[in-house]
RNA sequence: GGGAAAGUAGGGUAGCUUGGUAUCCUAGCACGUUUGGGACGUGUUGACCCCGGUUCAAAUCCGGGCUUUCCCA
């Protein structure tokens, strides 16, 4: 954890060298699309992911555990959904050298072994709404270039949800709170965002429709960080997923699906980070405090100056700060550089010089100074999270935004792209989607939730009268 | 989907044309001196992607495989 960091603006190299240097993941597990979460990698992990199971069970749904292994007659039987898939499922074909009577998938979704249990266990309208979820691997064999956390073959951290409801309204309410979810979600992580429903040729295989959440990369790239579907009937149908309702007829349940990747991680990394390397929210960086001691010749002195750290390290323990108290022996310029490189939110410095007016320097991950008096040092370290927070989340946002353009000239359309994304008028109709998408460099990502259109109200296209701005984007 | 290039200690590299003891930087380990932005000295560990072929001899030449990166669609 030494060397240089590329700049930013080199993103693929510097986010490459990001994964390794921070200690996030490791890319050289021999096999291809699959990597290993290092124990720091873990822990930036596992601490999104507590937020985003934290809020699912919050909101009422369950954890469940479903099997990696799909019979191939489970998951053929929806029609759109197998056709969908086909193409990048990895199949199970021996036990031993025996070679099965059934093959079977490694699940590319659960959406078929979980809908072949509901129809188990939903017998009436009392058992509705059923509300679960599993945080899985899960596994599709890209053909594309793999990329860490981004485009993988084994997804390690797939947060998927599933719903079953008693009528098409209430999964349609469903969906709008699944996005409400992930809206807080990535507001928490200060990663922004476009909510679109996803065009009629985009939409998840065997869904009525998609809505997605797309962020920003700072190459100017569209990353999808979370899908909602509805999927109506179309599953209960083929799974033969019943329910009594209150007429005391039969009628097949109305579901939903979910889910986020671990494509958050790489969101939150790419939005926020600097030349430095991590730039976290102090919610969601693994060490939030590091104290380094700044220790000179001076035995009894370096003495009172390790006291000191330990107590403000105790401080902060007992107030639920997730701190650090460096004192390998290294320099402190090697200390701060690793701390930065990990996304460490602040540190705090003792040194000779803060023994004498009894107050520690303080300096967030942003670069801001400030001095803390030693026993305010717990008050002063939240209010520094604070402007920390929301001076990142402002930044971010601000770049977002800069970097969202509306085009209603095809000539501008392709340069306006290197930048990110763009907004462009688009009557609804297929053929012109398709058409936008062949003469440009993006894909239309779709029609944005609840969004003015700014003006943009004839179709890029045809020319008729658009009534929905589309967000277009070049994609991962 | 098509094309190109590359795999040498943990990371980055030289050597390959013309086969013969593998270079340097960095990281690691031990000891000592240090410590307000990547400390220094001394000692030391550690590598030719895999399989096969040619050869007295292969990092180097030939064939196959695997992996990675880049470009185009």
């Amino acid at each position: 954890m030494a060397d240089d960091l590329p700049p930013k603006e080199e993103f693929s190299e510097w986010y490459n060298e990001l994964l390794f240097q921070a200690e996030i993941m490791d890319v050289r597990y021999p096999a291809q699309g699959v990597y290993v979460w290092y124990p720091f990698g873990q822990k930036l992990r596992n601490q999104v992911y507590d937020r985003l199971t934290g809020m699912h069970d919050d909101a009422g749904h369950d954890e469940v555990g479903f099997p990696v292994l799909i019979p191939e007659g489970i998951l053929a039987k929806e029609g759109e959904h197998i056709a969908g898939f086909e193409d990048e499922v990895f199949w199970v074909t021996h036990g031993g050298r025996k070679e099965l009577d059934e093959r079977m998938a490694m699940r590319p979704t659960s959406e078929t072994p979980m809908y072949t249990m509901f129809d188990l266990w939903i017998r009436s309208h009392t058992d509705l709404p059923l509300k679960i979820y599993q945080v899985a691997n899960i596994w599709r064999s890209e053909t594309e270039h793999t990329r860490p956390l981004i485009r993988l073959r084994e997804i390690t951290g797939f947060k998927e949800a599933h719903t079953a409801h008693a009528g098409y309204e209430a999964a349609a309410e469903q969906v709008e709170e699944a996005l409400d979810l992930y809206r807080e979600f990535y507001r928490w992580l200060g990663v922004p965002f476009v909510v679109t429903e996803r065009p009629e040729w985009d939409k998840f295989p065997g869904a009525d429709y998609t809505y997605a959440v797309d962020t920003l990369m700072p190459d100017g790239r569209a990353l999808q960080i979370g899908t909602a579907h509805n999927l109506g009937q179309n599953f209960s149908e083929a799974f033969d997923v019943e329910f009594e309702n209150q007429d005391g007829e039969q009628e097949p349940v109305y579901q939903t699906s979910y889910g986020v990747s671990e494509r958050c991680i790489a969101a939150v990394m790419s939005v926020h980070g600097d030349d430095n390397g991590l730039v976290l929210p102090s919610d969601v960086a693994p060490t939030q405090v590091v104290i380094v001691p700044v220790l000179f010749g001076d035995d009894e002195e370096n003495d009172e100056i390790m006291e000191v750290c330990r107590g403000i390290e105790g401080r902060l323990r007992d107030a639920g700060v997730r701190v650090e108290f460096d004192d390998s022996d290294r320099s402190p310029g090697a200390k701060y550089y690793d701390a930065e490189l990990q996304g460490t939110a602040l540190r705090i410095e003792v040194g000779p010089r803060d023994l004498e007016d009894e107050s520690a320097v303080v300096v967030d991950r942003l670069g801001n100074e400030s001095e803390a008096a030693f026993d305010e040092v717990v008050e002063h370290v939240e209010d520094v999270f604070d402007s920390l927070d929301s001076e990142l989340r402002k930044t971010a946002q601000q770049g977002f935004e800069d970097r969202t353009t509306d085009v209603d000239d095809y000539g501008d359309l392709n340069p306006a792209l290197e930048d990110g994304f763009v907004r462009v008028g688009w009557c609804g109709a297929e053929e012109c989607g398709h058409s936008i998408e062949d003469k440009s460099d993006g894909d239309l990502l779709g029609v944005p939730k609840s969004e003015e259109d700014g003006g943009l109200d004839s179709c890029l296209e045809c020319g008729d009268s658009a009534d929905d701005v589309a967000y277009v984007a070049r994609t991962y």
